[in-house]
DNA sequence: CCTATTTACTTGTATATACAAACATTAAAC
DNA sequence: GTTTAATGTTTGTATATACAAGTAAATAGG
């Protein structure tokens, strides 16, 4: 284990700190969210879904009748996303859109809300990936700081 | 500019930081590259250069021969996208690229030795804009404390 | 009441990136 | 030496996302 983490600091050392760019946040930034999203797209892949389509149908759950502007709110994504994220999830049939005046809501289906409790475990295993290659409070600190930079970059 | 800082507080508290997922990783990693992006866009938006296609650029004027593989690495993406990249710059007439045995060498062209300068101002000014959003401590530590987790998550 | 603006969402199109497989070249093993 | 494995790069294909423009409903001004 202490060889492990040594490891760990040879890598470290070698790779992204040690590239030309490393402090730049450009990069960093941008090789983060890959990242994340590759330990993201792991713990969800055993029920099939990415994690932004998870994310969402979670959402959808948890507020039955969300609108898709709520949702873009919500997952910092723009509506032309939602719209894109929605017609995939319907296709799957986890989810109907109903359209009355301008307005739109979405639902989830019996086989969405089944898919639950699978969900729950597959966030919660993020979480502890998360928090296993971070470290609780590193990686909570992270999320904290990052949304505090992402407010301020809000245009 | 004290109005503003309240100003910037509130927005904090009803935007990212007051979504659902404003504690999650994955929200906020994704929503935090995709605003420097837009930073770095804008930077480079004056000599109609992606921030991938500048720094790559840069790279290549900075180690003129240097190999795909190198860049990949550097550049923390995969050698698949850089072979894009490469092309698109080449289109441009902007690299050239030479093909002995297994090995690629990317050179720079005149027309982009002669960018140089202006792509210099670009990443200044990139790099003054981040300051200027999240502070200059700030901003470094972040950049710090990214790359110590990316390499924490290197596969 | 009718036009003009705003709001909510969708569509057309473009970009960046990735993975997996294909190539082609060199190195290693026997 | 011929087969096998490793290396470096490219191609085929798929994904996620965005912006800009389009549509359709609601609201406001006159």
């Amino acid at each position: 284990m202490y060889i492990q983490t040594k490891c760990f600091y040879f890598v470290f050392i070698m790779k992204a700190s040690g590239s030309r760019f490393s402090k730049c946040l450009y990069f960093s930034a941008n090789a983060f969210a890959r990242k994340v999203e590759k330990l993201a797209a792991d713990s969800w892949k055993k029920i099939n879904l990415t994690p932004s389509h998870a994310y969402l149908l979670m959402t959808v759950i948890e507020e039955p009748g969300v609108q898709p502007g709520k949702l873009a709110d919500e997952m910092q994504l723009t509506p032309s996303t939602i719209t894109r994220l929605i017609e995939k999830m319907e296709a799957h049939k986890l989810v109907v859109r109903t359209t009355e005046g301008k307005v739109t809501n979405v639902y989830p289906t019996p086989k969405a809300n089944q898919l639950y409790p699978q969900m729950k475990n597959c966030r919660d295993e993020f979480y502890t990936s998360c928090i296993s290659f971070l470290g609780v409070e590193e990686s909570k600190r992270m999320a904290q700081n990052i949304n505090k930079l992402n407010d301020k970059l809000s245009r």
